[in-house]
DNA sequence: ATAATACGCAACCTTTTGGTTTCTTAAAAT
DNA sequence: ATTTTAAGAAACCAAAAGGTTGCGTATTAT
């Protein structure tokens, strides 16, 4: 289904998964105590940041623990670093527009 | 409709849009010349970040220019930030997982 | 004055998303 | 040995996403 890092944290369900196994690992009950939903829904939202590989698991027992790799974040990081250099770069960042604009004209 | 700026960029048409009017603006038209789409289409995709506040406009006549307003690009950064933090201080990511349930454990 | 162009809006259609309930298997507890 | 618990998989459903075509209006060109 060709999933990519942007689809995974679009969903603020799941950008509160990421955060909640940033620091900790944690099975897919303990994660679904923390929302208003069933384990099962909770669950497809990991098949999908697995699908990501935004996520380590380690198996013990019959519990599953997830954890974020955090690493695969700097992806997201690298596509936001075109546009920091600008924001950066730009200090009148007002009236912006009509510059550009006249820079097309000529 | 409730949209914000994870959303905006989870697409990839949306993504590339952002892209091309970071440092110029472009009218609707232009943008539709580039991607395989109607111009329409693009209007929606356009109408979405303008939702979530990520352009500014110029209407010049009948043409109307839009162009990337990159200050509002640092919410994303400011969301990667607590994982910026743990990429940057853990060096032994490997293994990680074990470490983190053993904590819980106790 | 008339025709052409740029744009936004609305109706419509198909696929994807995010959730549910139900079923099965594997491990743990009694 | 039997029951309970954890979790993945499948079937199903309503709503949202992403695209299309067609229409109305404002501006520009002839």
């Amino acid at each position: 289904m060709k999933r990519d890092i942007f689809q995974a944290i679009a969903d603020p369900t799941r950008r509160a998964i990421l955060v909640f196994i940033a620091t900790q690992a944690l099975t897919p009950n303990a994660l679904a105590d923390e929302f208003d939903m069933t384990r099962q829904a909770v669950s497809k939202h990991i098949k999908i940041l697995n699908e990501c590989e935004l996520l380590e698991q380690k198996k013990i027992g019959r519990e599953v623990y997830y954890q974020l790799k955090v690493g695969r974040m700097k992806e997201v990081d690298k596509w936001l670093e075109q546009f920091r250099k600008i924001w950066e770069a730009r200090f009148d960042q007002l009236d912006n527009i009509l510059s550009t604009i006249k820079k097309q004209k000529k």
